[in-house]
RNA sequence: UGGGGCGUAGCCAAGCGGUAAGGCAGCGGGUUUUGAUCCCGUCAUGCGAAGGUUCGAAUCCUUCCGCCCCAGCCA
């Protein structure tokens, strides 16, 4: 039930899902030629985990059944979007693996044949203008369980209509004070039929059409229009559009359009222990609860990015949660998973002590170096070995010696043995401290013969631990992330959801030593830092001489389990 | 109490009338110079509930219950 991907991460074959049965059956029974899809974002807002599901789904079951994808920036509301947004949107599109049909489409490209189509439906008496306040037209929409009123102004003339929306076109008209709307049905049981608002006026400037325009349409008149245009004949959108797609239906069904593409909803992704919403995510740069939208802690494609998580580990998340049309969330561990399983197949190893104790090997001359060959990956030789120089003193983590300890400590215990990854076994005579009480430094002494060989004396050390020379090495700081809210489902029960901010989500640590070959290490490609976690040079931060590493995960614990329990 | 959806294990998710796939998490064990990886085993007499149809129901019918979405000139 499972098979390898290219890059060696663990990809499992799963049934096809809804939406791959409609477009198979679609193109067995002719019904379409070449399934086009389209990624529609609005360019308000960096991309997040949620979109990554979507695009995942978009370009994915174009590229399997042969289609192309369309990547088209839905910019039908100036006043929220910019440029940086569709700079930020592509990269990330791109970063994940995909490529979009042709050239990018925007919205915004078809202002000219939206508009004609507005008075297409005026001329055929089915638009009108509406001079209703938005607070006006909120009282005549009625509500769930009442039918709503017809506008005073639904029975104006086309000569009318005609002339009063060529003057909002104009900008005769204030922004608010009218809007072109569909005549459809005030009663309608669904909302979204009760006559909707198809063009507003908005005085402002549009980050692609500049001031050409001074009415826009709405999302509903420029979306299915949209998809006509470029030949989109499966238009996947998430479930709260469900309600939309009579309307997107009769908009195809009223205009002369090209074609008739069809709507089809999946469940958007949530995630526990996450926020995905644009509005929160905004609020959390905003407020610099975080360094930005690429901050590592966001689940933004490019925080992911920034803090080492793969272009495939997410795309193997996006297979496996699947596509459906019930609401879920899923267990961010499976996210987790998703990562260090892409990681732990592809990641160079190298060792880093984060939190430095002093060995000196009393019996080791002082100005000796031994430059030992490591691998680059426990099973894979494809991966370049690394040097290590070996010396006199080294560092290890204060993490990994005790004076005493139980049996299951497998780590450097005073009068004991332990391996040195890649080295020598060593073992402890004692423990200098300062006035403190703290130990500062191990006095300790190699066991000769045993660099890839047991103790000829038959004493086998009891664990591994990792280490770097003292004599050469790189002093860097590294950054420890934790999730950035302690609560499953942040803001729920109508509480704040910044309450939930986990303090400690961000641990930086100076002084760290990395062996010296992570001196080559480029921003965002990942290391295992052998026994601690995945790592990679943080983007931002980073400078020559002054290194910065984020780390991406921490390896899977199970000791943690076993020292809580005790 | 209008309309539209959705309920299969702690989480995700197959299944579409023939007797509950798979993954994540968990638990138990094995290998290991990473307490990682890897490997093996285990994990729903049960499919929101109750009736009904049928030789046989998660699948069909009825009723009920729960959850989500919609009253922006946002998308």
């Amino acid at each position: 039930m499972t098979e390898i991907t290219e890059n060696g991460s663990t990809k499992v074959e799963k049934p096809s899902h809804f939406i791959q049965n409609i477009l198979r059956k679609d193109l067995d029974e002719g019904k379409v030629e070449t399934i086009v899809t389209r990624f529609p974002p609005e360019p308000n807002g960096y991309l997040h985990i949620g979109h990554a599901k979507s695009i995942c789904l978009n370009f994915g079951v174009a590229k399997q059944f042969g289609g192309v994808c369309n990547l088209r920036f839905d910019d039908t509301n100036p006043e929220k979007e910019s440029d940086e947004y569709v700079e930020s949107i592509k990269r990330d599109v791109s970063w994940l693996g995909f490529e979009w049909h042709e050239e990018i489409r925007f919205t915004s490209d078809y202002f000219d044949q939206l508009h004609d189509w507005a008075l297409e439906l005026i001329k055929a008496g089915k638009a009108y203008v509406c001079d209703l306040s938005p607070d006006q037209a909120r009282e005549y929409r009625g509500t769930l369980t009442e039918p709503g009123k017809n506008s005073p102004n639904r029975d104006r003339s086309v000569a009318e209509n005609t002339e009063l929306f060529a003057k909002m076109r104009a900008g005769e008209l204030a922004e608010g004070s009218c809007s072109l709307r569909a005549k459809i049905d005030m009663a309608a049981p669904n909302i979204n039929l009760r006559d909707p608002v198809i063009y507003r006026i908005k005085k402002v400037r549009h980050h692609h059409t500049g001031d050409k325009w001074c009415i826009y349409p709405s999302y509903d008149f420029a979306h299915g229009q949209s998809d006509a245009i470029e030949g989109v004949t499966h238009s996947i959108c998430t479930l709260e559009f469900e309600d939309h797609r009579p309307l997107y239906e009769w908009f195809i069904a009223n205009l002369s359009v090209p074609a008739t593409p069809k709507q089809y909803e999946f469940a958007r992704l949530n995630l526990n222990y996450t926020v995905t919403s644009k509005r929160k995510l905004r609020q959390l740069v905003d407020e610099q609860h975080v360094d930005g939208w690429d901050d590592p802690r966001m689940p933004t494609i490019s925080g992911m990015r920034r803090r080492g998580y793969t272009a495939q580990s997410l795309r193997n998340f996006c297979d496996r949660i699947g596509v459906t049309r019930s609401d879920s969330v899923v267990d961010v561990g499976m996210l987790e998973y998703c990562v260090r399983d892409d990681l732990d197949k592809n990641a160079p190893r190298a060792m880093c002590v984060l939190r430095p104790l002093k060995v000196t090997l009393t019996n080791y001359p002082e100005d000796k170096i031994e430059r030992l060959r490591a691998p680059g990956h426990p099973n894979r030789d494809d991966l370049a070995e690394r040097e290590l120089p070996f010396s006199q003193t080294l560092f290890i983590d204060v993490e990994d010696f005790r004076e005493e300890a139980n049996k299951k400590y497998k780590r450097l215990v005073l009068g004991k043995r332990v391996r040195l990854r890649n080295a020598y076994v060593i073992e402890a005579d004692e423990a200098v401290k300062n006035d403190a009480g703290e130990v500062v430094e191990v006095k300790a002494r190699i066991i000769e013969n045993t660099i890839g060989e047991d103790p000829e004396d038959g004493v086998k050390p009891k664990g591994v631990i990792h280490w770097v020379s003292a004599a050469e090495n790189i002093e860097c700081d590294v950054r420890l992330y934790d999730r950035l809210f302690n609560e499953e489902s942040p803001g729920a029960g109508g509480s704040d959801f910044l309450q939930a901010i986990n303090p400690d989500s961000l641990q930086v640590l100076s002084g760290a030593k990395a062996e010296v070959s992570l001196g080559e290490a480029k921003p965002e490609s990942a290391y295992q830092f052998e026994r601690e976690g995945y790592f990679c040079l943080d983007s931002h931060y980073s400078r020559d001489g002054a290194l910065v590493f984020n780390r991406t995960i921490g390896l899977r614990d199970s000791w943690a389990k076993i020292s809580q329990q005790n």
